[in-house]
DNA sequence: GAGTTTGAAACT
DNA sequence: CAGTTTCAAACTC
C-alpha cells in the first residue's frame, strides 16, 4: 500500500488480473452465470460478495463489519495494489471537474478503445497491460498543472483533454465519450460517463445511441456476469472508488485541495478510511441501486437501444442497470415490480438530473452529501438484502474499499471508467436519493412529474439536512486526503483549522478535538463517524489515522460487538416532523434500531441546543428519545403521534408526556415507529434493522402493514423495502407540503383513522421491531427483531424471505465482526485506547 | 481563550 | 440494568 504507484500498481494490477480470470473461469462463476433467475440471483450476489471479499479489508470503520469479514478473509491480497491506487483518490480530489472525468476515458484508450473494452471484459492480461499503459498515460499529458492537480495519474490526462475539450472543443469530449462508452465502458459506467459528459458539454449526444446494441450487450453481460466483470477488470471496482473520491471531492467541493502525487500513500490510507466510511454508507447506494434494479432490465435495455433517452438518462439507466447487477436482472420479482420505476426514473434523470448536470454540473457533485444521505447509505447498506447487487453499485459509487486496490489497474485502463465513475457515482448517489422519491412515486403510482418534485424535495432535504456522519464522512475523506496539503498551503494553526473545520462542518465535515480518548472512542466524532481524523482535527495523541488503521478497526469491532449500531447514524431525520421524515427514518436512513438507537436524553437543554443530538441534526425528537421537557423546535417528542393520541383520548392528561405516554403500552411508545411502519416504510426499517434477514423481515412486514391504509401504497410488498422504503421518505417530503408532510397532518390522519387501534394491531410487529428498551438506551440487535417478525410473517412471505435472505448480504452490525487481520502491534494501541 | 454546562459514552 | 464516571462538544463569559 505504501508504495506509491507505478510498480506497485502494476504488480497489483497483475495480481488482480491474474486472480480475476481464475475466478471467472471458476466453476462457481459459471454456475452462477447459468443459474436460474432466482438462483442466479443468489449466485450473482454471492459472486459479488466474492468480489467484495476480494477487496481490501473492508474497514469496519466505515462500513458494516459483516460484509467486510468476508472481504478481509479472503480476497484482500490485492489491496496492496489498491493502496497504490490511492492516487485514484487523489485524482478524484484533485479533479473537481466532472467533465474532466468524463473525458478520461479517452485518454485511457489511447490505442484502441474497442480493444480496451474487450480487454476489460475478456482478457485480464490485456487489462493489466492497459493499466500499465494507463499509468504511463500520465506522462503524455501536456498539462502538467492539471495532472498535478489530479492526484490520479491516469485520469489526469483524460482530465486535461477533457478540460481542453470543454474549454475549446466540447465535441471532442463528446465524441470520445461515445466511443469509450461503447467500447470500454462496462455498459453502465460508460453510459453514465457519457451522460455526465454530455451534460457537461451540454451537448446531449446519447452515448448509447450510436451503438445501442453494444451497450445492451454489455449491459446484459454485466448483468449476467456483473460480478465477473468486476472481477476481471476490477474496473467496476475502480469506479466505485473513483466515484467515492469524486463524491468526496464534490461533497467537500473544496476546489483547493491539490493532491500531490507523492501523497499516494496517504491517499491510500485515507482511502481506506474513506472506503470504510463510504462502505458504511455505501448501503445507500446499494439501496438506490436496488431500486434501479427494480427497473426491468428489459426496459432499461430498450431504453438504451433506443438511445432516445437523454444522455443523462442513458447514463443513469445504464448506471443503474449495470450497477444493478445481475442479481436484479435474474431476480424476476424485482424486475417486474420495478419496471415502472424506469419510467419515473428516466423522467427523473432527464429532467432533474440532467438539468442539474447541464445547468450546474457541479451541483450534484459539488454539493456536499447531506448527512442524511450518508445515513441512508448506511442504512441501506445494512439493509443488506441487496448486498450482492449493491456491491457493484457500491463500487460505482466508490464505496467499495477493497476494490480500490484492484482498481488501480483498472484505472489505468479504466481510467475512463474511474473518471467517469466518479460522476456516475455521484450521480448515482444523488439518484439514490432521488430514486427513493421516484421509486416511491412509482410505486405509489404517481406520475413521473411528481418524481421531479420529490426529487427536488430530496435535493432540498439533502442540502438542508446535513447530518454529521453522512456528510462529514465524505468531507472527511476529502479532508483527509487534502488536509495536509491544504494545511501546508494555508499554514493553518490548529485553531484556525478547527475554525475552518467548523466552517466546513457546514459542509458536513467533522473534526474532533479529542484530548484523552485518542480518537478511538465514540467520544470522537471522527471515530464515531467512521472516518479518520484529519489534520484539521485538533485532537491529541490521535490514533484514528490511517497509520493505525488496524487499531482503529479493532476498536471499532470491539465497540460494535458491544453495540452493533454504535456506528450507525445516531440520528436520522426522523419522526419528528413529518410522516415523510418518519418514512425516511424507517426507510433508508438507518435501521429502525439505529434510528432510535438512543434518541436523545436531554434533561436540561430541552432539546433546544446542540447538546441534543436530535436538535443538532435538525430533527425532531421521537419516541425513541428519553428527553425531558422536550422543546425541540424540529419536533417535540411529546408531539409525537402517541402523545397526540393521548391528548386526544385524554385531554386532561396532556401535560406530561412521559407520564401519560408511558401509560400507553410500549406500543404506543412505538407509535412513531409505527408511523414509520406505514406500509412502505415499515418493511425497510426492519430490513435495515435486521442484518440477518433484512429482506425477509421487510417483506413480511410490508404486507401486514400495507393494509393499514396509508396513502402510500407499494405496488408490491416485497419491493417496498427498496423502492418504497428508500423513496418514500422523499416522496413524503416532497409531498410533505401537500399531504403527508406535517406531523399534524400525519397524526391527524392517524387520528381520523382511529389509528390507536390500528396502531395497536400493528404495534405488535412494531414493537418487535423496536427492540430498544423503554429507555432505548441500547438497541437490541436486529436479529431478534427479524425473528419476531418472522414469527408473525405469513408462510408465503417466509418463502419470499428465504429467497431474499439468500440474496441479501448479512447486515453488518448484527453479526459480530470478524477480524481477518492480525492484531499484532495493535494490542498496544488497543490497550492504550481501552485503558483510556 | 478559559471555564462551565451538557449529555453521550464508557465503566462499574 | 442502573448508577457513576469520563469525555468532548456546546456553550458562556
Amino acid at each position: 500500500m505504501e508504495s506509491p504507484e507505478g510498480d506497485r500498481i502494476k504488480a497489483s494490477s497483475s495480481s488482480t488480473s491474474a486472480s480475476s480470470p481464475a475466478v471467472q473461469d471458476s466453476p462457481f462463476f459459471n454456475y452462477l452465470s447459468n443459474l436460474s433467475p432466482i438462483q442466479s440471483v443468489k449466485a450473482a450476489r454471492y459472486a459479488q460478495r466474492f468480489f467484495e471479499s476480494r477487496f481490501p479489508t473492508p474497514p469496519p470503520v466505515f462500513r458494516s463489519p459483516h460484509v467486510d469479514l468476508q472481504r478481509e478473509t479472503s480476497f484482500l491480497k490485492s489491496n496492496d495494489v489498491d493502496a497504490g491506487g490511492s492516487d485514484v483518490y487523489g485524482y478524484h480530489s484533485n479533479q473537481v471537474n466532472n467533465k474532466l472525468i468524463a473525458c478520461l476515458q479517452k485518454e485511457v484508450q489511447p490505442s484502441s478503445p474497442s480493444a480496451c473494452v474487450d480487454e476489460y471484459l475478456t482478457d485480464p492480461v490485456e487489462v493489466e497491460d492497459s493499466k500499465i499503459s494507463a499509468d504511463l498515460r500520465v506522462q503524455p499529458t501536456n498539462n502538467v498543472g492539471q495532472l498535478l492537480r489530479c492526484g490520479f495519474t491516469g485520469p489526469r490526462e483524460n482530465i486535461q483533454k477533457v478540460n481542453d475539450a470543454n474549454n475549446g472543443n466540447p465535441e471532442d469530449c463528446v465524441l470520445m465519450l461515445p466511443e469509450q462508452s461503447r467500447v470500454n465502458m462496462p455498459s453502465s459506467l460508460n453510459l453514465v460517463e457519457t451522460a455526465d459528459y454530455q451534460a457537461e458539454s451540454s451537448t446531449l449526444p446519447v452515448s448509447g445511441a450510436e451503438n445501442p446494441e453494444q451497450h445492451v450487450t454489455q449491459i446484459v453481460k454485466l448483468q449476467n456476469a456483473g460480478i465477473q466483470h468486476n472481477e476481471q477488470d476490477g474496473s467496476c471496482q475502480l469506479l466505485p472508488e473513483s466515484l467515492q473520491s469524486v463524491e468526496a471531492y464534490q461533497d467537500c467541493s473544496d476546489s483547493s485541495r491539490p493532491v500531490s502525487k507523492g501523497s499516494f500513500k496517504e491517499a491510500t490510507l485515507y482511502q481506506r478510511g474513506i472506503r470504510r466510511h463510504l462502505q458504511f454508507e455505501a448501503p445507500v447506494v446499494c439501496k438506490s441501486i436496488t431500486t434501479h434494479k427494480s427497473h426491468s432490465s428489459h426496459n432499461v435495455i430498450q431504453e438504451v437501444d433506443n438511445s432516445k433517452v437523454p444522455a443523462s438518462h442513458t447514463g443513469l439507466e445504464s448506471l443503474i442497470f449495470s450497477d444493478v447487477d445481475p442479481g436484479e436482472v435474474s431476480n424476476g420479482r424485482e424486475s417486474i415490480s420495478y419496471s415502472p420505476t424506469i419510467a419515473s426514473w428516466t423522467s427523473f434523470s432527464s429532467s432533474e438530473f440532467v438539468g442539474s448536470n447541464q445547468h450546474s454540473r457541479s451541483l450534484a457533485i459539488s454539493g456536499p452529501i447531506p448527512s442524511d444521505s450518508g445515513l441512508h447509505l448506511k442504512s441501506i447498506g445494512r439493509s443488506g438484502p441487496m448486498d450482492s447487487d449493491l456491491i457493484p453499485r457500491l463500487k460505482l459509487s466508490g464505496y467499495m474499499s477493497s476494490k480500490d486496490h484492484g482498481r488501480r489497474d483498472c484505472l489505468a485502463k479504466d481510467s475512463n471508467r474511474s473518471l467517469f465513475s466518479p460522476e456516475a457515482g455521484e450521480t448515482h448517489a444523488h439518484v439514490d436519493n432521488y430514486q427513493q422519491d421516484n421509486q416511491t412515486i412509482v410505486e405509489t403510482g404517481s406520475a413521473a412529474s411528481q418524481c421531479n418534485e420529490s426529487m427536488k424535495s430530496l435535493c432540498d432535504s439533502l442540502h438542508m439536512t446535513p447530518s454529521k456522519q453522512g456528510v462529514s464522512s465524505e468531507c472527511r475523506i476529502l479532508i483527509s486526503r487534502n488536509t495536509e496539503r491544504v494545511e501546508e498551503l494555508n499554514q493553518v494553526s490548529p485553531k484556525t483549522k478547527r475554525q475552518a473545520i467548523n466552517a466546513g462542518e457546514g459542509d458536513g465535515c467533522k473534526r474532533c478535538n479529542c484530548r484523552r480518548s485518542k480518537c478511538l472512542k465514540l467520544y470522537c466524532e471522527c471515530f464515531a463517524a467512521g472516518v479518520f481524523c484529519v489534520d484539521s482535527c485538533a485532537c491529541k495523541d490521535c490514533f484514528n489515522k490511517p497509520e493505525y488503521e488496524d487499531t482503529v478497526l479493532d476498536l471499532r469491532q470491539q465497540i460494535e460487538s458491544r453495540d452493533p449500531l454504535a456506528f450507525a447514524p445516531k440520528i436520522v431525520k426522523h419522526a419528528t416532523n413529518s410522516p415523510a421524515n418518519i418514512v425516511e427514518d424507517g426507510n433508508w436512513t438507518t435501521p429502525a434500531s439505529a434510528r432510535h438507537k438512543r434518541g436523545c436524553n436531554c434533561k436540561k437543554s430541552k432539546c433546544l441546543k446542540k447538546y441534543c443530538e436530535c436538535y443538532q441534526a435538525n430533527v425532531g425528537c421521537s419516541d425513541g428519545c428519553r428527553c425531558e421537557d422536550c422543546s425541540n423546535s424540529f419536533g417535540k417528542k411529546a408531539d409525537s403521534v402517541y402523545r397526540r393520541v393521548q391528548r386526544w383520548e385524554n385531554p386532561s392528561a396532556d401535560g406530561t408526556k412521559s407520564g401519560t405516554l408511558k401509560q400507553f403500552s410500549p406500543r404506543w411508545e412505538d407509535l412513531p415507529d409505527i408511523s414509520h411502519f406505514t406500509p412502505l416504510s415499515l418493511p425497510y426499517p426492519k430490513v435495515l434493522a435486521s442484518s440477518a434477514s433484512p429482506i425477509s423481515d421487510y417483506q413480511e412486514v410490508p404486507h401486514a402493514q400495507l393494509h393499514q391504509g396509508s396513502t402510500l401504497k407499494s405496488s408490491s410488498g416485497h419491493r417496498h423495502w427498496h423502492s418504497s422504503m428508500s423513496f418514500m421518505p422523499h416522496l413524503c417530503e416532497s409531498s410533505a407540503g401537500h399531504g403527508c408532510s406535517s406531523d399534524s397532518a400525519f397524526h391527524d390522519l392517524l387520528k381520523d383513522d382511529d389509528m390507536p387501534e390500528t396502531l395497536k394491531e400493528t404495534s405488535t410487529p412494531t414493537k418487535t421491531i423496536k427492540v430498544s428498551s423503554p429507555n432505548q438506551k441500547r438497541v437490541s440487535p436486529p436479529q431478534s427483531r427479524s425473528q419476531e417478525l418472522r414469527s408473525s410473517s405469513s408462510p408465503g412471505l417466509r418463502s419470499g424471505r428465504k429467497f431474499i435472505l439468500q440474496a441479501m448480504p448479512s447486515f453488518p452490525p448484527l453479526t459480530p465482526y470478524m477480524k481477518s487481520k492480525n492484531d499484532t502491534g495493535r494490542s498496544d494501541l488497543k490497550g492504550e485506547a481501552s485503558d483510556h
